[in-house]
This record gives structure tokens, sequence and C-alpha cells, in this order.
DNA sequence: GTTGAGCGTT
């Protein structure tokens, strides 16, 4: 598994948490982990993900342990490229709940139920429908339309990233911290030897393949038990002729005579 | 097969 918070929120009162915008559909928690341990503890790191799909709706969440830790991850992972897409790593300004964060930090707790209506976003969330994720997100793509598909090809060809990236990486260092890199390698983390150990590729060997496909498997499941066929289950229950007449009333009145 | 504003799970 990738994410950490796999049992919920561990601990959020002693944690800082960080915001992970822009960040690839394909990035998971175990690609963000060794890029945040590094410049400090990393308590949890969480990813939300599709009720449906279960892809990462594109932004993160890391919790530090400390906040000048966390600071520190801010301005140096703040533009760094992960995936081929550059991240935008900023402090949490909502809770999980909702609450007030200071810099990441807790530092209120608001009710639920009152302070709910403040304008956080303009519109609902998808926990509320995600149901009907499908209008939302034509929504933010209506740009990828039927002849914007095309064009996808052409520039897939050239890194996305290329052009917004040396605009932000002038005038500061961003790629400068690399040197940090044996600092998840000094300090192994416990929570590492779960999450990460899914990384062995004999993994795969659980699952040498699927047997039955849902669609076969319902086949099987049909009221009429034999469904080899596949396409005369009802030869029985309907007349060559299309009249039901001969399952439906043997003699009824036959016998119900009297 | 994919996308790109924003703030979170058991």
């Amino acid at each position: 598994m990738s994410h950490f918070g796999r049992s919920g929120p561990p601990d959020i009162t002693d944690t800082y948490s960080l915001l992970v915008l822009n960040i690839t559909f394909r990035t998971s928690a175990d690609d963000l982990f060794p890029l945040f341990d590094k410049y400090g503890k990393v308590v949890d790191i969480f990813i939300p993900r599709d009720r449906r799909t279960g892809e990462s709706r594109g932004f993160a969440f890391v919790r530090y342990k400390y906040a000048d830790e966390a600071q520190k991850a801010v301005e140096r992972l703040d533009g760094r490229v992960v995936d081929g897409r550059e991240i935008t790593v900023q402090f949490a300004k909502y809770g999980p709940n909702a609450e007030r964060i200071h810099k990441g930090r807790i530092t209120e707790t608001l009710p639920k139920s009152r302070h709910r209506s403040r304008s956080r976003s303009p519109r609902r969330r998808y926990r509320d429908d995600y149901r009907d994720r499908d209008y939302r997100r034509r929504s933010r793509s209506r740009s990828w339309d039927r002849y914007e598909r095309d064009r996808y090809r052409h520039r897939r060809s050239r890194s996305p990233s290329a052009s917004p990236d040396y605009y932000r990486s002038r005038g500061r260092g961003r790629y400068d911290d690399d040197d940090d890199d044996d600092y998840d390698r000094r300090r192994q983390s416990p929570i590492r030897s779960r999450s990460f150990d899914s990384a062995s590729p004999a993994r795969r060997s659980l699952t040498p393949q699927r047997s039955l496909s849902p669609l076969s498997r319902s086949r099987s499941v049909s009221p009429y038990g034999h469904g080899r066929d596949g396409r005369s289950p009802n030869s029985r229950s309907v007349s060559p002729r299309g009249h039901p007449a001969d399952s439906r009333s043997p003699s009824p009145r036959h016998s119900d005579d009297g």
C-alpha cells in the first residue's frame, strides 16, 4: 500500500500538515515520502483518492512532526519536479475536520456545524456527491474536447513542465538540495519498512492472473443455472412462436374444474 | 488511454 493512514488519521494533534499540489495523478505517497522525509520527520502522508476509481486527486497531505522541518520542506520541495510535474508545497489551511490551521498546526477547532457556512469552496465537495464525479470532471477539463485529444499526442513529446519550470527555478536554487539525499538513508523510519515493503517485484507473483472476470461470473450466478449458451437461457420460457404459453399454464383449468 | 482547480482518510 502507498498511503500511510490506512487506519485513518493517527495523530494530528502534534503534527504539521503540508498541502502538496500539482502532483501527478500517478504520484503516490511512497514517491513523496523520500522527498519530504529528507527534510524532517514525516509522521504521515495522505493522498485523497477518488472513491470510485481510486486514482489520486492530484494533491497530497504530508504531516511533519515539527514545524521548522515542515517549513523547510515547504521552501525546499515547493517547485520540485516530481514525476515530471512541478509540485506545490504549502502549509495546509484547513484541517481534515475543517479546523483552522496556523501553518499546518491546528490552533483552533471550530464546530463542524456553525462555521461550515464559511466560503471554503464555491462548489460542492466530491464526498457529498462523488457519484456525480463525471460532470465535475468535465467542468475542469472542458478544454479536453474531442479535437483536443489529438493535440495531446503532440504535446506529450515535449516536457509539459519545461516551460513553467525554469521560470520558477531561476532566482532560487531549488535543485541544490540534492545533497540531502543521504538524509533518509541515515535514518530509516520505521514507517518505511511497512509501506515500502511492497516495492519488491516478487510480490507481484502473488497475483499471477485473475481466473474469472466479473462478467463471466455473472453468468454463473444466472438464475437459469445453465447459461453456457449465453444466448438462449430463456428458450424454455418462451415458445419459438413467441408465445410463453407452454411454460406458464400446463393445464390449470383442467384440475380447477371443480 | 486521459485531466489539473484546490485542502484530507477509518
